[in-house]
DNA sequence: ATTCTGACA
DNA sequence: TGTCAGTA
């Protein structure tokens, strides 16, 4: 039996990843399109690396905090290659998005309290015909 | 069977 | 991104 199932494998086929992911082999063509990933070419059949298999982990993880494929690929950039002045391009990334769910939250908060005092209001009403 | 590219939704 | 087509 193969004691790693964990993947300790060296080479994967799209489907392979996509399988593990559950993502589509097409989304893994699309982030490739994109310029997120660039697998290595046996013919024209992509062949993933662990390295691949890496990146492709924080493209999801990217994706699961929200950030556009455009964001998480300016990421990737400075991840493997020269990362100092760049990291910070990576932090104002974070900043924003940060930014954008706390005013999300403040206008969920906002409507919140807004649909209390109406309800509140309403019980407050006689029995109305209806 | 599998994968690939391109096109359309 | 899904899906379909026509290949290799």
């Amino acid at each position: 039996m193969s004691p790693a199932t964990t993947e300790s494998r060296d080479l994967f086929a799209i489907a392979d990843l996509a399988k593990e992911f559950g993502i589509s082999t097409r989304a893994i063509r699309f982030y490739e399109s994109k310029g997120l990933l660039a697998p290595e070419r046996v013919g024209a059949t992509r062949v993933f690396r662990r390295r691949d298999r890496a990146r492709l982990i924080l493209i999801l993880r990217g994706k699961r905090l929200g950030f556009s494929l455009r964001d998480i690929s300016d990421y990737l950039s400075l991840y493997d290659a020269n990362r100092s002045q760049q990291v910070h391009l990576l932090i104002d990334k974070v900043d924003e998005r940060l930014a954008s769910l706390e005013r999300q939250r403040d206008d969920l908060e906002t409507t919140i309290n807004e649909l209390r005092e109406i309800k509140k209001l309403t019980s407050e009403q006689p029995a109305r015909s209806r």
